[in-house]
DNA sequence: TCTGGGGTCCTCCCCCCA
DNA sequence: TCTGTGGGGGGAGGACCC
């Protein structure tokens, strides 16, 4: 989706269609907080996902600031992933406004389907999208991107030399800042001055797994499957104080909070985890993890809490601390949903 | 001075055990 | 009893994604 969480918006309050508009945090540009989404008028401005609440305000303080509503765009979200699956059912979720089809079955042309893809998303939520049509999800992915917002283009095996060798070796999904940087110490770019390391090279350089990642990623080779279906494997709550605190009882009594709201989601979902990892990052933004595995997984908020305390206690905490964390993984489906139902009521209890 | 929140996967290291 | 080796689990950190 283009703009997704800015296009909703501007959806639904018609006032703010044509202006910058930024979507993140609590909308509050003064409190701490990074950008989810910024229309296309305020990136003109230099405004990007990820970017500090209160830099976007200095490059452009009329635009106009909105919390983020997680739960709307969720709702707009399942309405499209409907229609998507009218049109082709083998779907793979990528988040909240983005999705992988595998079309190859479906006895029409791509260009056709994403043409009416487009068309009935428009008509039926009113909004934009843009559609990559490739071999693969890496090129249908790089594809997708090319022409934002409102794009349709194909990539075909032919056309890599020409249309994703040229590009910069960051629209590779999996290289972020540390990889650019990294490749541009070596003199590398581009996805072809990539596509031009050997194997071996790669591998000594960013490891097995990931330099052969790159190497066939360079050359627009992705055999990666569709995935249709995945259990979560751990589930987390953090959040940044919106100021550093060193009061012990404060972080604390914000650790308890996130234990047991992390406790109130796992038995409304079914789950059960062992390892309770707690996190915290330090005014100099330094972040540090504590982990607990227990005998046997568990969801209740005291078990949870207790294991939580344990990490928490093996901090040093000499530095104001910025964020609080605690994470449960090794997740397991709970069997049984008279004992689900029962476990929801002693938390609502 | 600024840098969210919810995830996944990978690597390295340590410990235990055969 | 000492030394090596290799695998698995757990813990910590880091990079990346939306």
């Amino acid at each position: 989706m283009d703009a997704f969480f800015a296009a909703v918006e501007q959806k639904r309050n018609p006032d703010l269609t044509g202006k910058a508009l930024v979507i993140g945090g609590s909308g509050d540009p003064t409190q701490r907080g990074v950008v989810s989404t910024a229309s296309y008028e305020a990136r003109k401005f230099g405004i990007h996902s990820a970017m500090p609440l209160r830099t976007a305000y200095k490059l452009c303080p009329h635009a106009i600031f909105l919390p983020v509503d997680y739960r709307e765009y969720a709702r707009i979200s399942e309405k499209i992933k409907h229609i998507l699956k009218r049109f082709c059912p083998l779907m793979q979720d990528v988040g909240i406004d983005e999705a992988f089809l595998d079309v190859s079955q479906i006895d029409k042309p791509p260009e056709e389907i994403a043409k009416e893809i487009k068309m009935t998303i428009r008509q039926e939520t009113g909004l934009t999208c843009s559609i990559g049509i490739a071999p693969n999800k890496l090129l249908a992915k790089i594809a997708s991107d090319l022409q934002k917002p409102d794009g349709l283009t194909m990539i075909t095996e032919e056309d890599r030399e020409n249309r994703i060798w040229p590009l910069p070796v960051r629209k590779l999904w999996g290289v972020g800042p540390k990889t650019e940087a990294a490749l541009k110490e070596m003199g590398i770019e581009t996805v072809g001055a990539l596509a031009s390391l050997s194997r071996e090279k790669l591998i000594e350089k960013f490891g097995n797994s990931y330099g052969k990642y790159l190497y066939e990623a360079s050359r627009g080779i992705d055999d990666s499957p569709l995935i249709t279906h995945w259990e979560p494997k751990s589930t987390s709550r953090e959040v940044t104080f919106q100021r550093d605190s060193n009061k012990w009882q404060e972080i604390a009594r914000t650790l308890a909070e996130l234990t047991r709201e992390i406790a109130t989601d796992m038995k409304r979902s079914g789950y059960k985890g062992r390892t309770v990892t707690v996190k915290i990052r330090f005014s100099d933004f330094e972040t540090h993890t504590r982990a607990k595995t227990l005998g046997k997984p568990v969801n209740s908020a005291d078990e949870i809490r207790t294991a939580a305390f344990d990490c928490l206690r093996r901090f040093e905490l000499k530095k104001k601390v910025r964020l609080v964390g605690v994470r449960v993984g090794g997740l397991e489906k709970v069997h049984g949903a008279i004992c689900h139902s029962k476990q929801i009521e002693e938390a609502d209890a």
